[in-house]
Order: structure tokens, then sequence, then C-alpha cells
DNA sequence: CCGTCAATTGACACAGTGTCAAGTTACGCA
DNA sequence: TGCGTAACTTGACACTGTGTCAATTGACGG
């Protein structure tokens, strides 16, 4: 039935995941991918048609699990352009690392994979969404800093909040989260608000 | 002889270079390269044993022929911590467009590939190094912004300036490498000049 | 008890990397 | 002039991982 099928389909999701983040996005096969969920990997191609569709759902439903859109809430409720992107700041830098492994797989095959860049794509554009919210806000207070353009500051505050950033910080720095915070807070802060 | 040896490593060299910049580093097989080079594919493997053996080398031989320690000359020849921030956004800036193709596919493989990521750390200590030659100017000087350590403005300092950085900006962003350029002298002397 | 749908099993095509062995070409040197 | 060697070619093959296909099993509902 639906509900049996729903669960194998949620299986492999759970067990992609898992993978992703345990190897951080690196060499997981179908057929491990079909192992960890207790299935044959034919199974799993019943459900996502290729290796980039799975990539694609897994990431959805992460989003889902973690409550992404829930969790910006606060970011919008907040009084003022200043306490949104402090709200923003926190609750993106403690949703990277959940994202870590499957985010870094989608950004590696992205380039040759459309599906994979339209997954990545819509993540993007929302999170860009997000900054560009801010900036509108810092500008009508009349508190962004001088010399910054709408976009311009919005594409820079964009970078500077990246999966890529956020990655090279931590990973290969060795940032632990909070201090990844602190320190973004503070340079989008000298940087963008005046 | 020799010469001819040489020769035929360097077409393949010149062949992968190419190809590298021409499809950023995406889906450039072993035997495009052979037939740039106007060889068999085999031919290339008497040259270079893996495919990460030939990226490791062209990375290497890109790098001798751009002559970025050449460049660098004008940084260290700068006469205070700002001039020398300065000059190395330039070169740096400049220098990033030329290895954007083989830049890209020695990141993307590195993750799985001993020999890529030495060639990428290699490069990379060389950048960190520079940027904590400016951020030691600078505190000699006593011009370093507050709540700055030496380390954490160094780390901070090698992200904003990373490739990815550059590449969301220019790419992703649509920035011309003129205004990567002016902004980002912008945000660094803002972030870590006081 | 039959039909259906999910899943299994095992085989296969395909692309790309890397290996191997045998044959060819070119060039320096006796 | 011809020999030997090193570079290169040719064609075959093993291996891995993705995606496809067909035949089969097993469970569950009508």
């Amino acid at each position: 039935m639906s509900s049996n099928a729903l669960n194998t389909r949620t299986k492999i999701l759970n067990a992609t995941w898992k993978l992703m983040e345990e190897r951080r996005g690196v060499g997981v096969r179908m057929s491990d991918i079909a192992k960890a969920a207790g299935i044959s990997r034919q199974a799993v191609y019943l459900h996502f048609s290729t290796r980039v569709d799975l990539l694609g759902a897994t990431t959805k439903y992460v989003d889902e699990i973690n409550g992404l859109d829930e969790r910006l809430k606060v970011v919008t409720q907040a009084k003022s352009g200043f306490d949104a992107l402090m709200a923003y700041v926190d609750v993106w830098g403690n949703y990277l690392p959940e994202i870590h492994g499957i985010a870094g797989a989608l950004l590696a095959v992205r380039e040759t994979d459309e599906a994979a860049k339209a997954a990545w794509d819509d993540c993007m554009s929302c999170h860009q969404s997000g900054c560009h919210d801010i900036v509108k806000a810092l500008q009508s207070e009349g508190r962004l800093a001088a010399n910054w353009t709408d976009s311009s500051a919005t594409e820079m505050m964009w970078v500077l909040l990246s999966f890529q950033t956020w990655e090279q910080l931590t990973v290969e720095c060795g940032w632990s989260n909070a201090q990844y915070i602190t320190w973004m807070k503070s340079i989008l802060v000298q940087t963008f608000v005046s």
C-alpha cells in the first residue's frame, strides 16, 4: 500500500541523509544507500529514477524535517533590520551544520547535474531573498552603511553567509560554530550597519 | 629525446589547461585531453600516471606560466600594511580569473583525491601566508581593527579572498572582476583596518 | 483464489579510468 | 648503413558505478 511505499521511500531518504552526513557526501553510492535502507539496489530506482533525483528529494526532505521555514519566522518577527540580521545569522548558522553533508554533495554535483543545480538554486534563492529582506529593512531605517547599493549589499551578505564560507571557516579553519556566528555577526554589522 | 618528451609533456599540459578553462573543469576526460594534444590516450599515461597526477602538474605549470610569485613581489614591496592589502587584492583578484577552470576542477576532486588536495592545499597555504603577512603588518602598525586576533583576522581575510568567494560573486552574482576588486577592497578595509 | 503492486534477483549496456602487451616510428650512435 | 632504444600507437581488457530490463516472489485486499 501507499503507507508501505511511503515507508520504503522514507527509509531511503533517511538512509541517504544519514550516509551523506556521515561521509560528508563523498563516495555514497546507490548500493550503499540501498544496503543502509535494508533493501535491494533496484528498489531504490523504483522510488527515485536517478541519483540526482534522490539527492534533490533528500534535500527537500531534510528541509522539511529541519523546518527551516519555521525557524525563519523569528527573523520576520524581528523589530528592526539590525535584530533581523542577528536573528538570521543565528538561525542560518545553526542550520548549516545540519545540512552539511547533503549540501556538500549537492554543491559537488551541481556543475554536472541539472536537477542538483535546481535543488541548490532553490535553496539559495530562498537564502538570498532572506538577505534581501534584511538589506531592505536596514535601508528603510536609514541604517544601511554608505556605498552599498541594494543589490550589491544583498549579494555580498549572501556570499558572506554562504555555505562555502561557513564550510571554509569551520572545516578548514577549525572554527566552532559559536565562533562562526560571533565573528560573522561582527563582520556583518561592521560592514552593513551604519 | 628529452626535448621531444618535454614537448609532448608540455603539449599535454597546455591541452589540459585549455580544456579546463574552456569547460570550467567539467567533463574533461583523458581522451579529450589526448585528442586536444594530438596524441593517443595512452601516451598521456606515459607522462602522467593518473588523472589527478596530471591535474596537479597542470596546476603547477599554470602557476609557473602565470608567475604568481613574480606578481606578489609588488605586495612585499609595499610601504605599509594598508598598501600591501590593496596590492594583494589587485594581484590576487586579477590572478583568480586566470586559474578559474583548473582551480574549479581541483576543488571539485579534492574531497576524493589526495593528490588534488595536496596541490590545492599547497596553493592555499601560500595564499594564507600572504594574508598573514598583511595582518602582521597592520598589527605592527597598530592599524588592525579591534576585536580581531592575529589568527582570526588572517583566516577571515583568507576566506573573504578565497576562490569560492570570488567565484560566487563573479559567476553567480555576475559581478565584473573590477567590481569584485573594488568591493572587496572596501569590505576588507572596513573590516580589518582601523 | 485471483490480481496487483512492491520488492527481489540476476543479467546487461554504457562510460570512463587505468593496465597490459605487441607493434611501429624516429633518432642517436657505432 | 643498420642497430638499439625510447617514445608513441593500437587494440584489448579489467574494474567501478549508473541506469535498464525481464522474470520471479510474496503479501495484501477484493
